[in-house]
DNA sequence: TTGTACGCGTTATCAT
DNA sequence: ATGATAACGCGTACAA
């Protein structure tokens, strides 16, 4: 491996030349840039980004820890994160909680030994400690406790909007299948799903808590499907519980669209194409990942250093198919 | 932040017996070992994993780097990675590559500054430049010219066995939609198709190269259905580019299963519920990543020292409706 | 068994 | 404008 003695020597000037005239220090004669640029070139010299970061206390990658990666919206916000990352020059530690509290402590240690420059979180829950991060962090899709930049949509918003829908089309007994009940998403979702029904002047809510998963749907919406007072109508959480419905729903022989309704959270690639097309909630998921990036990224460039900044992003209501009464 | 030389005064040692004794080396009195784990604890020491990989020229994380984040086929694969890389003590530094040549080499050298462990590539093409990596690599789903340790799929087989399934189906002219020609699994899924047609004494091979998404499969679905010999089914390369086709059916009002035959690579989660219910060709995602991680472990830890190994896991056609003429 | 001291590759401070 | 050198925090060779 090249190091930076070796470019000194190659150029003939000391390595304090070298380190100045590759970072781009105006203190050093323009001939000298060259005659250095040129060894390091010759030589394929790249600076040790360890030694740079033990040196500087620093380094030059931020860390993104999600909750499931399975999980498209999640990937949205990965891809919007690391497309302002990349733009400013820093690599992404793209970490998977695996909505798992456990993981997601791993992980935040993780990022402490590491020194990244800033973490980018999905916290599992608003108790998710953070104490011991020393770098900017910035919240995404789930509240903290403590006070730190965020990027939140309106969910609860959306879900009214969508539950509204469901009244709207003439379903009579809509139901909510949601994430685990200390996810605060999941409580959103519930949250905006019983303002509607208040709206409509009911109080009879039903909703099932369950896993964010394609089983935890399937799962939930078996138990909604067996209760007393069966739903006809499903407002679901995020998309692969709502697969997981889809499969049981299958599974029992209802048809959606003719024998229940249907709307989930998320635009996922499929919604359009499944049977019958999926109406959603669309969250703005690489939006999402582009703010939180640029507010991280003037937190670690230092141009912002105020209060606190939240930034709430609208959701957009899809009316497709499967949400319809026909 | 708290260092090595804290807990080395909390509890009055040295610095080496600290080092020593949280790194198990068993040349530490069992009493001190005790006396210096509870100094750490107490100030809630973590040894800085910057100046630690200075010293030891290498750090405790793994780069994976894929093609694209939006496949669920490499999401799969990352969970697989991810899985044994923490089991090892291992972070991952997730990069997506985004099937751009750029940013693979970009991510390439990341991995070569950050001294990260091993790491494991999905290489753009067989070119990928891997000289100046110094640390242990192993290739997923995609070969390279140079000899190292990989894990494939038979996917030739795979798209053979597809096509005889639409040609045993009696759909008349099965047509390929895959990725980009110099992308070596979109050619080993023409290949596999072509033998297929040979097989059954044909060589009216008719197939579009475009890239792996889902514009790209809409793109190349367009080209063939406008083509002079349009074709009555289709084997596409993967999911993404399989929801393009979808979407590119649906607008000039084909019905698939009734118009078309459809047969896709990868079991993404939604395929069971697309109309009509998707028939695939599975690739074993998550194996290949856990194959794949402990390949690189082996190598990391030193237990394997000899020749490139090369392990090869087989695909499996699943039936459902959307390759079924009826 | 334990401690002292050096080196890992950089950047930054202080002279020059 | 440039060079010598100290420091970053840790692991380990060597000495005790």
């Amino acid at each position: 491996m090249v190091k930076i003695t070796d470019v000194a020597s190659e150029a003939g000037v000391s390595v304090a030349t070298v380190s100045r005239a590759l970072n781009g220090h105006s203190t050093v004669d323009i001939a000298l840039v060259d005659r250095v640029t040129e060894a390091a070139d010759r030589l394929g010299y790249r600076p040790n980004a360890i030694a740079r970061g033990l040196r500087r206390k620093k380094t030059d990658v931020v860390a993104l820890i999600i909750s499931d990666i399975g999980n498209p919206f999640y990937t949205a916000v990965a891809r919007g994160v690391e497309d302002v990352a990349q733009r400013n020059g820093f690599s992404v530690l793209l970490c998977n909680a695996d909505e798992d509290a456990g993981k997601e402590a791993r992980y935040l240690q993780v990022a402490e030994v590491e020194q990244v420059a800033g973490v980018l979180l999905s916290p599992h829950s608003a108790a998710t400690d953070i104490s011991r991060l020393q770098m900017p962090l910035v919240v995404i899709d789930r509240p903290l406790a403590a006070a730190v930049d965020s990027v939140m949509v309106r969910s609860i918003e959306g879900a009214r909007l969508a539950t509204q829908h469901l009244l709207d089309e003439g379903w009579r007994h809509p139901a909510c299948l949601t994430g685990p009940d200390d996810a605060a998403t999941a409580l959103d979702r519930v949250e905006g799903y019983r303002l509607a029904l208040a709206d409509a002047g009911r109080n009879d809510a039903l909703f099932a808590h369950a896993p964010f998963s394609q089983d935890g749907g399937a799962e939930a919406a078996a138990r909604m499907l067996d209760s007393a007072t069966r739903p006809d109508s499903f407002l679901v959480a995020n998309s692969q519980m709502a697969l997981g419905a889809l499969a049981e729903f299958k599974r029992r022989g209802i048809v959606v669209g003719r024998d229940l309704g249907v709307i989930t959270f998320d635009d996922a690639p499929w919604a359009p194409f499944i049977d019958p097309p999926m109406s959603v909630v669309a969250q703005p998921a690489y939006d999402i990942g582009v703010w939180a990036g640029n507010l991280l990224m003037d937190r670690i460039a230092g141009t912002e250093r105020g209060a606190p900044r939240s930034v709430i992003l609208s959701t957009e209501l899809i009316v497709r198919e499967s949400s319809r009464r026909r």
